[in-house]
DNA sequence: TGAGTAACGTACTAGTTCGTACATTAGGGA
DNA sequence: TCCCTAATGTACGAACTAGTACGTTACTCA
């Protein structure tokens, strides 16, 4: 009955805030994408994390504040990557192809990412709403598309009618639908929206539509 | 205490099995379409409906089989009208504006139908898949654009190399992601996809960029 | 007409889930 | 070194929620 068999002292990890919050953000992340806001469960994403449920309460406040912090990272993280995206020295053309490219990729490479957004969607997008952070946050891709619209324009081989946000809708919508949408398509149609053999034809039809839209006449 | 003050004999209203389920179905597509399956609460559609929750149980057994008849009796309404669709006599460009038309006013005219597509690919179309009937639903749809495209093939003015399942989905996610996306894309670039005003331009977008495509040489 | 059954209502329960009160410890600065 | 506070853990509770046991009533058909 000595103090012998003391609590093996957080399993030999030291307080470290900023990664405990890290990794909260991690498995939230999961499990809000895995299973939507009201789905999720906060007791699941603390018992994966290697701090407890009091934490979670203690940095967000709660879940909904967890949720649109986990949103807020993530918007963050595309944001990103927006902003390496180089298209100077491109004709019009080749640069909204590139465009296209880089967008049809970031979509597949980030389906949690979408999932969050279609969940959001369902709650009407409350959390970016009212998070002040994700309110300010602009868009660099739709700069991007402004400029080469622009370019295209004076340069004589883009039609004049189109705007900067619907086309920016326009190619969105078919790298979102493809990721988000692949289940009830693969299951009711047998066709896989994401399989890699059709990768390259779909990415393919994506910069052939939309340059022979902008350059129809 | 004679038996005066009987219960109000059920409102006034008679037995009727047909219509309890078809209300309970009409209650529950608005509340799971509003929430999310996890979100959605069985004594809320019951509070909505003229009859209890019991009655929910007696007729679905419970909240999944719920959710499953609702989008059986959703996606049956689609196929449905899809059936209806016409472009007999019509030319190949005409028929696929045509088709593109049609497309885009019945997502706008079913926004619940999309949130529950949203809802359902979350869950990775687990209900879908388990249901015999939505499992053997064809699609009306598909068997019109392969037509469309095989016309336009033989008539020498579209491409060859367009599978029918990929146009299908490059049309659908245009006008799904308006609606599917309306709310996140309007918060975050203060532009409602869904405006009015914005309405006839997007169509035209949308049968403009396909056409566009297709005739592409 | 009366009995059997489909349709319906009430009241309850077991389990879950978000959130918190209270206790404890590590580690940096005075 | 020692104290103060940020960081963490434990245990619990109140409210909610899917589902059910049991009882009742309206039709229908023999």
């Amino acid at each position: 009955m000595t103090s012998v068999d003391k609590p093996a002292r957080n399993n030999g990890r030291v307080r470290d805030a900023a990664r405990t919050q890290a990794e909260i953000l991690d498995v939230a992340t999961e499990e809000f994408a895995r299973a939507g806001y009201a789905g999720a469960r906060v007791d699941e994403i603390a018992a994966r994390t290697r701090t407890t449920k009091r934490m979670i309460y203690y940095y967000f406040g709660g879940k909904e504040q967890l949720f649109t912090a986990v949103l807020e990272r993530a918007y963050a993280v595309i944001r990103e990557a927006e902003q390496d995206l180089d298209v100077d020295g491109l004709d019009p053309v080749a640069a909204i192809r590139r465009l296209c490219e880089v967008t049809f990729d970031h979509h597949e490479q980030h389906p949690d990412f979408i999932r969050l957004v279609s969940i959001e969607n369902i709650h009407e997008a409350e959390h970016i709403i009212s998070s002040e952070r994700l309110s300010r946050m602009g868009s660099p891709a739709l700069d991007v598309i402004g400029r080469i619209l622009a370019a295209g324009r004076s340069a004589g081989v883009f039609r004049g009618d189109v705007d900067a946000v619907d086309l920016h809708a326009m190619i969105s919508s078919f790298c979102f639908f493809r990721v988000s949408n692949r289940y009830t398509f693969g299951a009711l149609f047998g066709h896989d929206l994401v399989a890699p053999e059709r990768r390259e034809h779909h990415r393919a039809m994506l910069c052939d539509m939309v340059v022979a839209y902008l350059t129809a006449g």
